[in-house]
DNA sequence: TGGATCCTTTTTGCATTCAAAAATAGAGAT
DNA sequence: ATCTCTATTTTTGAATGCAAAAAGGATCCA
Protein backbone atom coordinates (compact mmCIF):
# COMPACT_ATOMS: atom_id res chain seq x y z
CA UNK A 1 0.00 0.00 0.00
CA UNK A 2 1.18 3.27 -1.19
CA UNK A 3 2.06 6.54 1.50
CA UNK A 4 -0.81 8.52 0.27
CA UNK A 5 -3.14 5.21 0.20
CA UNK A 6 -2.19 4.92 4.05
CA UNK A 7 -3.11 8.84 4.73
CA UNK A 8 -6.26 8.72 3.02
CA UNK A 9 -7.36 5.32 4.96
CA UNK A 10 -6.85 6.74 7.82
CA UNK A 11 -8.02 10.12 6.75
CA UNK A 12 -11.51 8.42 6.16
CA UNK A 13 -11.51 7.07 9.12
CA UNK A 14 -11.49 10.27 10.85
CA UNK A 15 -13.71 11.87 9.24
CA UNK A 16 -15.91 9.31 9.02
CA UNK A 17 -15.84 9.25 13.03
CA UNK A 18 -15.04 5.55 13.37
CA UNK A 19 -12.42 6.81 15.94
CA UNK A 20 -14.40 9.68 17.25
CA UNK A 21 -13.04 13.62 18.33
CA UNK A 22 -10.67 13.54 21.19
CA UNK A 23 -10.57 9.41 21.09
CA UNK A 24 -6.91 7.76 21.42
CA UNK A 25 -5.93 6.56 18.02
CA UNK A 26 -4.43 2.70 18.41
CA UNK A 27 -1.65 2.64 16.37
CA UNK A 28 -1.90 -1.46 17.04
CA UNK A 29 -5.21 -2.06 15.75
CA UNK A 30 -5.00 0.32 12.83
CA UNK A 31 -1.73 -1.20 12.39
CA UNK A 32 -3.52 -4.83 12.13
CA UNK A 33 -6.20 -3.23 10.61
CA UNK A 34 -4.29 -1.80 7.57
CA UNK A 35 -2.09 -4.60 7.85
CA UNK A 36 1.14 -2.32 7.72
CA UNK A 37 3.85 -1.76 10.50
CA UNK A 38 3.59 1.35 12.60
CA UNK A 39 6.62 3.29 10.83
CA UNK A 40 4.32 3.82 7.79
CA UNK A 41 1.05 4.33 10.09
CA UNK A 42 3.35 6.80 11.88
CA UNK A 43 4.12 8.64 8.79
CA UNK A 44 0.58 9.01 8.13
CA UNK A 45 -0.43 10.55 11.29
CA UNK A 46 2.34 12.88 11.28
CA UNK A 47 1.27 14.56 7.48
CA UNK A 48 -2.37 13.91 9.63
CA UNK A 49 -1.56 16.37 12.41
CA UNK A 50 0.22 18.84 10.11
CA UNK A 51 -3.61 19.12 8.26
CA UNK A 52 -4.80 19.31 11.42
CA UNK A 53 -6.65 16.40 11.53
CA UNK A 54 -4.68 14.75 14.30
CA UNK A 55 -3.67 15.76 17.44
CA UNK A 56 0.37 15.01 18.67
CA UNK A 57 0.81 15.11 22.20
CA UNK A 58 4.52 13.59 22.96
CA UNK A 59 4.84 10.58 24.86
CA UNK A 60 1.51 10.39 24.95
CA UNK A 61 0.35 9.34 21.16
CA UNK A 62 -1.81 10.52 19.02
CA UNK A 63 -5.33 11.65 19.49
CA UNK A 64 -8.39 12.61 16.81
CA UNK A 65 -8.52 16.37 16.81
CA UNK A 66 -10.73 17.99 18.31
CA UNK A 67 -12.52 21.02 17.20
CA UNK A 68 -13.75 23.84 19.66
CA UNK A 69 -16.36 26.33 18.70
CA UNK A 70 -13.55 28.25 17.76
CA UNK A 71 -12.10 25.99 15.44
CA UNK A 72 -15.21 25.76 13.55
CA UNK A 73 -15.70 29.47 12.90
CA UNK A 74 -12.36 30.12 12.08
CA UNK A 75 -12.09 27.37 9.86
CA UNK A 76 -15.52 28.08 7.98
CA UNK A 77 -14.29 32.31 7.92
CA UNK A 78 -11.44 30.87 5.59
CA UNK A 79 -13.24 28.50 3.47
CA UNK A 80 -16.05 31.34 2.89
CA UNK A 81 -12.59 33.31 1.53
CA UNK A 82 -11.06 30.42 -0.47
CA UNK A 83 -14.58 30.00 -2.01
CA UNK A 84 -15.33 33.44 -2.71
CA UNK A 85 -11.86 33.84 -4.53
CA UNK A 86 -12.46 30.21 -6.35
CA UNK A 87 -15.98 31.91 -7.45
CA UNK A 88 -14.36 34.77 -8.82
CA UNK A 89 -11.78 33.12 -10.75
CA UNK A 90 -13.75 30.26 -11.92
CA UNK A 91 -15.98 32.89 -13.57
CA UNK A 92 -12.83 33.82 -15.50
CA UNK A 93 -11.92 30.56 -16.28
CA UNK A 94 -14.76 27.78 -16.79
CA UNK A 95 -15.16 26.54 -19.79
CA UNK A 96 -19.11 25.87 -21.42
CA UNK A 97 -18.37 21.77 -20.22
CA UNK A 98 -17.31 22.56 -17.13
CA UNK A 99 -20.71 24.88 -16.41
CA UNK A 100 -22.67 22.12 -17.88
CA UNK A 101 -21.18 19.73 -15.40
CA UNK A 102 -21.59 21.55 -12.89
CA UNK A 103 -25.86 22.57 -13.77
CA UNK A 104 -25.54 18.55 -13.93
CA UNK A 105 -24.52 17.93 -10.64
CA UNK A 106 -26.87 20.58 -9.33
CA UNK A 107 -30.20 19.13 -11.14
CA UNK A 108 -28.97 15.92 -9.78
CA UNK A 109 -29.08 17.76 -6.25
CA UNK A 110 -32.35 19.32 -6.55
CA UNK A 111 -33.81 16.18 -7.67
CA UNK A 112 -32.33 14.45 -4.51
CA UNK A 113 -33.82 17.49 -2.55
CA UNK A 114 -37.44 16.83 -4.00
CA UNK A 115 -37.05 12.80 -2.85
CA UNK A 116 -35.74 14.35 0.70
CA UNK A 117 -32.57 11.84 0.35
CA UNK A 118 -30.16 14.22 2.14
CA UNK A 119 -27.19 11.90 1.91
CA UNK A 120 -27.36 12.16 -2.12
CA UNK A 121 -28.36 15.97 -1.46
CA UNK A 122 -25.08 16.72 0.57
CA UNK A 123 -22.89 14.41 -2.05
CA UNK A 124 -24.55 16.58 -4.97
CA UNK A 125 -23.88 19.69 -2.77
CA UNK A 126 -20.26 18.93 -2.28
CA UNK A 127 -19.13 17.88 -5.57
CA UNK A 128 -21.19 21.75 -7.15
CA UNK A 129 -18.46 23.44 -4.58
CA UNK A 130 -15.74 21.58 -5.51
CA UNK A 131 -16.49 21.73 -9.02
CA UNK A 132 -16.46 25.70 -8.58
CA UNK A 133 -13.64 25.60 -6.79
CA UNK A 134 -11.59 23.14 -9.51
CA UNK A 135 -13.02 25.35 -12.28
CA UNK A 136 -11.00 27.77 -10.97
CA UNK A 137 -8.36 25.99 -12.55
CA UNK A 138 -5.50 26.51 -9.26
CA UNK A 139 -4.23 23.60 -7.80
CA UNK A 140 -2.96 25.21 -4.70
CA UNK A 141 -6.69 26.31 -3.67
CA UNK A 142 -7.97 22.96 -4.54
CA UNK A 143 -5.47 21.63 -2.12
CA UNK A 144 -6.24 24.10 0.19
CA UNK A 145 -10.11 23.56 0.16
CA UNK A 146 -9.88 19.99 0.08
CA UNK A 147 -7.68 20.26 3.52
CA UNK A 148 -10.52 22.71 5.15
CA UNK A 149 -13.44 20.96 3.88
CA UNK A 150 -12.50 17.66 5.40
CA UNK A 151 -12.31 19.43 8.62
CA UNK A 152 -15.28 21.20 9.20
CA UNK A 153 -17.20 18.31 6.92
CA UNK A 154 -18.62 16.00 9.70
CA UNK A 155 -20.22 19.21 11.24
CA UNK A 156 -22.21 19.86 8.08
CA UNK A 157 -23.42 16.33 8.00
CA UNK A 158 -24.72 16.07 11.67
CA UNK A 159 -25.99 19.42 11.98
CA UNK A 160 -29.89 19.03 11.66
CA UNK A 161 -31.38 20.07 8.52
CA UNK A 162 -34.83 21.73 8.86
CA UNK A 163 -37.38 22.37 5.64
CA UNK A 164 -37.07 25.68 5.67
CA UNK A 165 -33.07 25.75 6.01
CA UNK A 166 -32.83 23.00 3.33
CA UNK A 167 -35.67 24.74 1.10
CA UNK A 168 -33.43 27.99 1.79
CA UNK A 169 -30.05 26.70 0.63
CA UNK A 170 -31.49 24.96 -2.63
CA UNK A 171 -33.09 28.59 -3.40
CA UNK A 172 -29.50 30.05 -2.36
CA UNK A 173 -27.43 26.94 -5.01
CA UNK A 174 -30.20 27.93 -7.97
CA UNK A 175 -28.34 31.80 -7.57
CA UNK A 176 -24.98 30.07 -7.45
CA UNK A 177 -25.96 28.22 -10.59
CA UNK A 178 -27.05 31.21 -11.83
CA UNK A 179 -24.13 33.82 -11.31
CA UNK A 180 -21.54 31.15 -12.58
CA UNK A 181 -23.98 30.82 -15.61
CA UNK A 182 -23.76 34.51 -16.26
CA UNK A 183 -19.87 34.41 -15.24
CA UNK A 184 -20.67 37.28 -12.89
CA UNK A 185 -17.52 36.80 -11.12
CA UNK A 186 -18.63 39.27 -8.11
CA UNK A 187 -22.03 38.15 -7.49
CA UNK A 188 -20.93 34.44 -7.38
CA UNK A 189 -18.70 35.37 -4.83
CA UNK A 190 -20.82 37.10 -3.06
CA UNK A 191 -23.17 34.52 -2.74
CA UNK A 192 -21.11 31.81 -1.76
CA UNK A 193 -19.90 34.30 1.21
CA UNK A 194 -23.62 34.48 2.12
CA UNK A 195 -24.05 30.72 1.61
CA UNK A 196 -21.63 29.76 4.05
CA UNK A 197 -22.38 31.83 6.02
CA UNK A 198 -25.78 30.73 6.80
CA UNK A 199 -24.05 27.26 6.75
CA UNK A 200 -22.19 28.57 9.53
CA UNK A 201 -24.71 29.86 11.48
CA UNK A 202 -26.34 26.51 11.20
CA UNK A 203 -23.92 24.48 12.15
CA UNK A 204 -22.81 26.85 15.18
CA UNK A 205 -26.28 27.42 16.61
CA UNK A 206 -26.68 23.61 16.43
CA UNK A 207 -23.90 24.00 19.32
CA UNK A 208 -21.43 22.08 17.80
CA UNK A 209 -18.86 21.49 20.45
CA UNK A 210 -16.78 18.22 19.73
CA UNK A 211 -16.56 17.51 23.49
CA UNK A 212 -14.50 14.48 24.90
CA UNK A 213 -16.51 11.59 26.79
CA UNK A 214 -13.63 12.30 29.33
CA UNK A 215 -13.91 16.11 29.49
CA UNK A 216 -17.76 15.73 29.79
CA UNK A 217 -17.64 13.15 33.00
CA UNK A 218 -14.74 15.57 34.54
CA UNK A 219 -16.83 18.71 34.01
CA UNK A 220 -20.19 17.21 35.38
CA UNK A 221 -17.97 15.63 38.17
CA UNK B 1 15.34 17.00 19.23
CA UNK B 2 11.09 17.24 19.21
CA UNK B 3 9.31 16.36 15.89
CA UNK B 4 7.86 19.97 14.63
CA UNK B 5 12.18 21.45 15.31
CA UNK B 6 12.81 18.57 12.77
CA UNK B 7 10.62 19.56 10.38
CA UNK B 8 11.12 23.40 10.98
CA UNK B 9 14.75 22.37 10.37
CA UNK B 10 14.71 20.83 7.33
CA UNK B 11 12.20 23.45 6.01
CA UNK B 12 14.54 26.46 6.94
CA UNK B 13 17.59 24.24 4.73
CA UNK B 14 15.22 24.47 2.18
CA UNK B 15 13.64 27.75 1.99
CA UNK B 16 17.32 28.84 2.23
CA UNK B 17 17.56 27.34 -0.88
CA UNK B 18 20.48 25.26 0.61
CA UNK B 19 19.46 22.12 -1.26
CA UNK B 20 18.07 23.53 -4.81
CA UNK B 21 15.12 23.18 -5.98
CA UNK B 22 14.72 19.80 -7.99
CA UNK B 23 17.96 18.58 -5.93
CA UNK B 24 17.68 15.04 -4.29
CA UNK B 25 17.60 14.98 -0.19
CA UNK B 26 20.52 13.59 1.13
CA UNK B 27 18.62 11.10 3.87
CA UNK B 28 21.97 10.04 5.11
CA UNK B 29 23.68 13.52 4.77
CA UNK B 30 20.77 15.19 6.69
CA UNK B 31 20.32 12.49 9.61
CA UNK B 32 24.21 12.90 10.53
CA UNK B 33 23.51 16.75 10.23
CA UNK B 34 20.24 16.53 12.41
CA UNK B 35 21.83 13.70 14.37
CA UNK B 36 18.30 11.77 14.57
CA UNK B 37 17.70 8.57 12.52
CA UNK B 38 16.19 7.94 9.14
CA UNK B 39 13.02 6.95 10.65
CA UNK B 40 12.04 10.65 12.21
CA UNK B 41 13.67 12.74 9.12
CA UNK B 42 11.54 10.76 6.56
CA UNK B 43 8.38 11.78 9.03
CA UNK B 44 9.19 14.85 8.46
CA UNK B 45 10.43 14.68 4.95
CA UNK B 46 6.19 13.44 4.27
CA UNK B 47 4.94 16.57 6.28
CA UNK B 48 6.85 18.50 3.65
CA UNK B 49 5.50 16.87 1.01
CA UNK B 50 2.42 17.04 2.05
CA UNK B 51 2.79 21.10 2.32
CA UNK B 52 4.65 21.18 -1.27
CA UNK B 53 8.04 22.21 0.01
CA UNK B 54 9.08 18.31 -1.02
CA UNK B 55 8.24 16.33 -3.75
CA UNK B 56 8.40 12.26 -3.57
CA UNK B 57 9.27 9.94 -5.83
CA UNK B 58 8.37 6.12 -4.91
CA UNK B 59 11.59 4.37 -4.76
CA UNK B 60 13.60 7.50 -5.78
CA UNK B 61 13.28 8.87 -2.94
CA UNK B 62 12.71 13.19 -2.27
CA UNK B 63 13.64 16.10 -3.79
CA UNK B 64 13.10 19.49 -3.11
CA UNK B 65 10.13 20.50 -5.09
CA UNK B 66 10.70 22.83 -7.90
CA UNK B 67 7.80 25.79 -8.66
CA UNK B 68 7.17 26.13 -12.14
CA UNK B 69 6.14 29.27 -13.24
CA UNK B 70 2.32 28.16 -13.33
CA UNK B 71 3.03 26.98 -9.67
CA UNK B 72 3.83 30.46 -8.71
CA UNK B 73 1.08 31.97 -10.27
CA UNK B 74 -1.61 30.08 -8.16
CA UNK B 75 0.54 30.25 -5.19
CA UNK B 76 0.18 34.53 -5.67
CA UNK B 77 -3.35 34.10 -6.63
CA UNK B 78 -4.35 32.11 -3.50
CA UNK B 79 -1.68 34.23 -1.15
CA UNK B 80 -3.92 37.70 -2.79
CA UNK B 81 -7.00 35.89 -1.52
CA UNK B 82 -6.15 34.90 1.70
CA UNK B 83 -4.26 38.47 2.33
CA UNK B 84 -7.53 40.15 1.14
CA UNK B 85 -9.19 38.13 3.76
CA UNK B 86 -7.48 38.96 6.44
CA UNK B 87 -7.19 42.73 5.55
CA UNK B 88 -10.89 42.35 5.81
CA UNK B 89 -11.23 40.60 9.42
CA UNK B 90 -7.90 42.49 10.67
CA UNK B 91 -9.75 46.08 10.25
CA UNK B 92 -12.62 44.55 12.08
CA UNK B 93 -10.84 42.86 14.63
CA UNK B 94 -7.71 44.57 15.50
CA UNK B 95 -6.70 46.44 18.52
CA UNK B 96 -5.23 49.68 18.72
CA UNK B 97 -2.26 47.95 20.15
CA UNK B 98 -1.66 45.81 17.11
CA UNK B 99 -2.27 48.73 15.14
CA UNK B 100 0.52 50.57 16.86
CA UNK B 101 2.81 47.26 16.54
CA UNK B 102 2.42 47.40 12.84
CA UNK B 103 2.42 51.39 12.29
CA UNK B 104 6.09 50.95 14.17
CA UNK B 105 7.07 47.45 11.84
CA UNK B 106 6.19 50.37 9.34
CA UNK B 107 8.18 52.92 10.28
CA UNK B 108 11.30 50.90 10.81
CA UNK B 109 10.96 49.48 7.16
CA UNK B 110 10.27 52.87 5.85
CA UNK B 111 13.74 53.52 7.35
CA UNK B 112 15.37 50.39 6.19
CA UNK B 113 14.32 51.33 2.33
CA UNK B 114 15.73 54.91 3.37
CA UNK B 115 19.00 53.19 4.00
CA UNK B 116 19.02 51.00 1.09
CA UNK B 117 18.99 48.26 3.02
CA UNK B 118 16.87 45.52 1.24
CA UNK B 119 17.17 42.42 3.45
CA UNK B 120 16.08 44.14 6.59
CA UNK B 121 13.35 45.95 3.76
CA UNK B 122 12.39 42.41 2.95
CA UNK B 123 12.22 41.33 7.06
CA UNK B 124 10.12 44.14 8.35
CA UNK B 125 7.63 43.82 5.32
CA UNK B 126 7.33 40.12 6.13
CA UNK B 127 6.75 41.61 9.70
CA UNK B 128 3.75 43.92 8.54
CA UNK B 129 1.77 41.23 6.36
CA UNK B 130 1.99 38.37 8.92
CA UNK B 131 1.01 41.42 11.51
CA UNK B 132 -2.25 42.06 9.21
CA UNK B 133 -2.78 38.33 9.17
CA UNK B 134 -2.47 37.83 12.53
CA UNK B 135 -4.48 40.25 13.87
CA UNK B 136 -6.97 38.56 11.51
CA UNK B 137 -7.32 36.53 14.78
CA UNK B 138 -7.75 33.36 12.63
CA UNK B 139 -4.91 30.48 13.25
CA UNK B 140 -6.33 28.66 10.61
CA UNK B 141 -5.55 31.64 7.87
CA UNK B 142 -2.29 32.58 9.53
CA UNK B 143 -1.70 28.84 9.38
CA UNK B 144 -2.49 28.21 5.52
CA UNK B 145 -0.86 31.78 5.03
CA UNK B 146 2.18 30.70 6.81
CA UNK B 147 2.63 27.68 4.22
CA UNK B 148 1.51 29.36 0.91
CA UNK B 149 4.06 32.38 1.36
CA UNK B 150 6.93 29.96 2.73
CA UNK B 151 6.82 28.36 -0.58
CA UNK B 152 7.05 31.68 -2.60
CA UNK B 153 9.89 33.18 -0.04
CA UNK B 154 12.72 32.30 -1.71
CA UNK B 155 11.36 33.89 -5.52
CA UNK B 156 10.66 36.71 -3.34
CA UNK B 157 13.98 37.54 -2.14
CA UNK B 158 15.18 36.49 -5.29
CA UNK B 159 13.63 38.99 -7.63
CA UNK B 160 15.45 42.44 -8.32
CA UNK B 161 14.74 45.34 -7.05
CA UNK B 162 14.53 48.38 -9.35
CA UNK B 163 14.27 51.72 -7.02
CA UNK B 164 11.12 52.98 -9.27
CA UNK B 165 9.71 49.77 -7.89
CA UNK B 166 10.82 50.17 -4.08
CA UNK B 167 9.85 53.86 -3.86
CA UNK B 168 5.82 52.73 -5.63
CA UNK B 169 5.80 49.25 -2.64
CA UNK B 170 6.51 51.68 -0.16
CA UNK B 171 4.14 53.72 -1.33
CA UNK B 172 1.54 50.91 -1.47
CA UNK B 173 2.45 50.52 2.31
CA UNK B 174 1.79 53.72 3.06
CA UNK B 175 -2.02 53.58 1.62
CA UNK B 176 -1.76 50.04 3.80
CA UNK B 177 -1.06 51.30 7.15
CA UNK B 178 -3.73 54.44 6.31
CA UNK B 179 -5.83 51.76 5.76
CA UNK B 180 -5.53 49.62 8.61
CA UNK B 181 -5.89 53.09 10.97
CA UNK B 182 -8.89 54.19 9.07
CA UNK B 183 -10.02 50.46 9.96
CA UNK B 184 -11.27 50.17 5.92
CA UNK B 185 -11.68 46.57 5.51
CA UNK B 186 -12.95 47.05 2.08
CA UNK B 187 -10.01 49.44 1.42
CA UNK B 188 -7.21 47.39 3.19
CA UNK B 189 -8.44 44.10 0.92
CA UNK B 190 -8.27 45.84 -2.34
CA UNK B 191 -4.75 47.71 -1.70
CA UNK B 192 -3.30 44.38 -0.27
CA UNK B 193 -5.05 42.63 -3.57
CA UNK B 194 -3.09 45.13 -5.77
CA UNK B 195 -0.10 45.50 -3.98
CA UNK B 196 0.56 41.17 -4.11
CA UNK B 197 -0.90 41.67 -7.91
CA UNK B 198 2.51 43.75 -8.47
CA UNK B 199 4.46 41.65 -6.76
CA UNK B 200 3.67 39.02 -8.65
CA UNK B 201 4.15 40.35 -12.31
CA UNK B 202 7.57 41.27 -10.46
CA UNK B 203 8.05 37.75 -9.94
CA UNK B 204 7.02 36.18 -12.89
CA UNK B 205 8.29 38.93 -15.46
CA UNK B 206 11.63 38.15 -13.89
CA UNK B 207 11.38 35.11 -15.19
CA UNK B 208 11.21 32.97 -12.41
CA UNK B 209 11.47 29.51 -13.54
CA UNK B 210 12.74 27.13 -11.11
CA UNK B 211 14.75 24.75 -13.45
CA UNK B 212 17.10 21.91 -12.41
CA UNK B 213 20.87 21.72 -13.04
CA UNK B 214 20.59 18.15 -14.48
CA UNK B 215 17.75 19.35 -16.99
CA UNK B 216 19.53 22.71 -17.82
CA UNK B 217 22.42 19.98 -18.71
CA UNK B 218 19.72 18.24 -20.65
CA UNK B 219 18.45 21.35 -22.47
CA UNK B 220 21.93 22.07 -23.55
CA UNK B 221 22.98 18.87 -25.08
C1' DT C 1 -12.58 4.05 52.90
C1' DG C 2 -9.49 7.34 50.72
C1' DG C 3 -5.14 8.44 49.14
C1' DA C 4 -0.18 8.24 48.28
C1' DT C 5 3.79 5.49 46.69
C1' DC C 6 6.04 1.94 44.31
C1' DC C 7 6.17 -1.62 40.90
C1' DT C 8 4.53 -3.87 36.66
C1' DT C 9 2.74 -3.47 32.10
C1' DT C 10 1.95 -0.99 28.10
C1' DT C 11 2.91 2.45 24.83
C1' DT C 12 5.71 5.61 22.64
C1' DG C 13 9.63 7.28 19.90
C1' DC C 14 13.64 6.17 17.66
C1' DA C 15 17.54 3.21 16.00
C1' DT C 16 18.51 -0.66 13.57
C1' DT C 17 17.82 -4.24 10.38
C1' DC C 18 16.23 -6.44 6.16
C1' DA C 19 14.26 -7.19 1.63
C1' DA C 20 13.29 -5.08 -2.65
C1' DA C 21 14.15 -1.67 -6.03
C1' DA C 22 17.15 1.48 -8.38
C1' DA C 23 21.59 3.27 -9.53
C1' DT C 24 26.21 2.20 -10.78
C1' DA C 25 30.09 -0.06 -12.49
C1' DG C 26 32.30 -3.56 -15.26
C1' DA C 27 32.88 -6.99 -18.82
C1' DG C 28 32.07 -8.42 -23.32
C1' DA C 29 30.49 -7.73 -28.04
C1' DT C 30 30.34 -4.88 -32.00
C1' DA D 1 35.54 3.57 -28.36
C1' DT D 2 30.54 2.73 -27.66
C1' DC D 3 26.76 0.15 -26.49
C1' DT D 4 24.49 -3.47 -23.92
C1' DC D 5 23.80 -6.77 -20.59
C1' DT D 6 24.90 -8.41 -16.10
C1' DA D 7 26.78 -8.22 -11.35
C1' DT D 8 27.60 -5.24 -7.46
C1' DT D 9 26.67 -1.51 -4.62
C1' DT D 10 23.64 1.87 -2.89
C1' DT D 11 19.37 3.55 -1.58
C1' DT D 12 14.77 3.15 -0.46
C1' DG D 13 10.69 1.61 2.17
C1' DA D 14 9.04 -1.04 5.84
C1' DA D 15 9.39 -4.40 9.92
C1' DT D 16 11.47 -5.29 14.05
C1' DG D 17 13.87 -4.35 18.33
C1' DC D 18 15.02 -1.51 22.25
C1' DA D 19 15.21 2.15 25.74
C1' DA D 20 12.51 5.66 27.90
C1' DA D 21 8.21 7.44 29.31
C1' DA D 22 3.48 7.06 30.70
C1' DA D 23 -0.46 4.41 32.22
C1' DG D 24 -2.37 1.08 35.16
C1' DG D 25 -2.51 -1.50 39.55
C1' DA D 26 -1.23 -3.24 43.93
C1' DT D 27 0.24 -2.25 48.44
C1' DC D 28 0.62 0.31 52.51
C1' DC D 29 -0.83 3.83 55.64
C1' DA D 30 -3.97 7.06 57.75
Amino acid sequence: MLHEEVVGRIRDILLDGEIPPGARIPERELCERLDISRTPLREALKVLAAEGLVQLLPHRGSRAAKLTDKDMRDLFEVCQGLEALAGELACERITDHEIAEIAAAHAAMVQHYREGDLLQYYRGNRAIHEGIVNAAGNPVLSGLYASVTARIRRARYVTPMTPQRWAFAVSEHEAILNALQRRDGAGLSHILRAHLRHKREEVLQAGFAETEASELTLKIA
